[in-house]
DNA sequence: ATGACGATCCGAGATCGA
């Protein structure tokens, strides 16, 4: 089976691409970000007509996910429990997989805009909230995914400027910890199981040609736990849709398993 | 140091993103 991650930065304006991009792709399921739209205004018939159903948890103008899968989902559970927040940033979801059902957990992570900020310590606080109620997650569902925006690159390979941009916002060792805490649970980078091309990213900024000069960072992740492990067939960025007009500035990524 | 793009919203410039 397959399964995407997207941030979609607003599925008003981005529609047509995730149609576009589902007819030439048709993945099992697609976990979308930054939705910006309230649940009631979400296209849930014209996936269906796709082929998809939806579980959604949105909000206006900011934030939102959604789960999008062939195959019904259950079990769903929005934000982090334990985790009081204002935000839409979480939705999970189980679904059946090769071998036994797959826990999806869908998350558009804070971005922190800048260290030291009141949003870097809520992302760093965020991120805490996320890693306690994953440990759980993971005693009641040991088959899971972890996918989405995460705002953090990992490592210096994943960004087009480890050295100008040390230390700032998705580079710092604060964020760098945390995903390493993540990795701690047990989860493993899919992407990384694999060899990839150099200067592999998922998101390019808008401004100064970004896309066109390469100058982007990896920071959409799926992470997978012990007993998928051994079923990662690949994993891989599908940038063809960021050349289309009017993009996302995120492209999708996907993992195989099976 | 700032702005550069793009999306959003009681509709123009502010806010947010990364």
């Amino acid at each position: 089976m397959k399964i995407t991650t997207w941030n979609v930065n607003s599925l008003t304006a981005r529609l047509q691409h995730v149609l576009d991009w589902l007819a030439a792709n048709p993945v099992d399921v697609l976990a979308l970000q930054e939705l910006k739209m309230s649940d009631d205004k979400f296209p849930h018939d014209a996936l269906r007509e796709a082929g998809y159903e939806a579980a959604v948890f949105g909000q206006k103008t900011y934030n939102g996910v959604a789960l999008l899968s062939r195959t019904p989902v259950s079990d769903v559970a929005r934000n982090i429990a334990g985790f009081a927040d204002e935000h839409s940033r979480v939705i999970a979801g189980t679904v059946a997989g090769p071998g036994g059902p797959v826990r999806v957990v869908n998350g558009y992570f804070v971005n922190g805009q800048e260290p030291g900020s009141d949003k870097f310590a809520y992302k760093m606080a965020w991120l805490t909230g996320l890693q306690a109620w994953l440990q759980t997650e993971l005693v009641a569902h040991p088959r899971l995914v972890l996918v989405g925006d995460f705002n953090i690159a990992p490592e210096d390979r994943d960004s087009y400027d480890p050295v100008g941009l040390a230390e700032t916002i998705h580079h710092t060792t604060e964020e760098r910890d945390h995903f390493k805490a993540l990795i701690g649970l047990g989860l493993t980078d899919a992407f990384r199981l694999f060899e990839q091309p150099e200067k592999s990213f998922s998101w390019w900024d808008y401004r100064m040609l970004g896309y066109q000069k390469n100058r982007g960072l990896r920071i959409d992740h799926i992470l997978v736990s012990p007993p998928l492990l051994p079923t990662v067939q690949a994993c891989s960025i599908d940038r063809v849709p960021r050349k289309w007009p009017k993009p996302s500035d995120h492209a999708p990524v996907t993992v195989e398993l099976g």
